[in-house]
DNA sequence: AGGGTGGCTATTG
DNA sequence: CCAATAGCCACCC
């Protein structure tokens, strides 16, 4: 009989499976933070976790990581040369308010 | 194996 | 409103 556990998922297995099951379900116009995604995961304490795995998607993803923002409603990722910021546009593009590079959590924030 | 590092956050002044 | 602070914890050398 085989003593290791090797063919079940370990935890963190299992939270990434669960991060990108709930990322896909964000609608289009809407937004989530990264704690609350880390909430929905079962890792509470995970934000950060989850802030570095969306950095690692890869760039040809169709998962909707631009809607995910960090507490304030503004977008953590880097301004690009034209010191715009990508993700704030594709949020624009989809109907998505942005004043002084925020985003009214208040008003657009998914709660599955 | 140990310590620095974040696409973070809640709290406080 | 902003800034400083102190938790956080998997990841990555």
């Amino acid at each position: 009989m085989p003593k290791s556990n090797d063919q079940q998922p370990t935890v963190m297995q299992e939270h990434e499976r669960q991060l990108y099951a709930w990322l896909a379900q964000i609608p289009r116009g809407s937004v989530v933070t990264y704690g609350q995604l880390a909430r929905l995961i079962g890792h509470p304490k995970g934000a950060r976790w989850v802030g570095r795995q969306l950095g690692r998607l890869p760039a040809d993803s169709t998962l909707p990581w631009h809607r995910v923002l960090n507490a304030r409603g503004a977008s953590s990722l880097p301004l690009d040369a034209r010191g715009s910021n990508r993700q704030l546009r594709r949020l624009q593009r989809e109907g998505v308010l942005v004043v002084d590079g925020r985003v009214a959590l208040a008003r657009y924030r998914w709660v599955p």
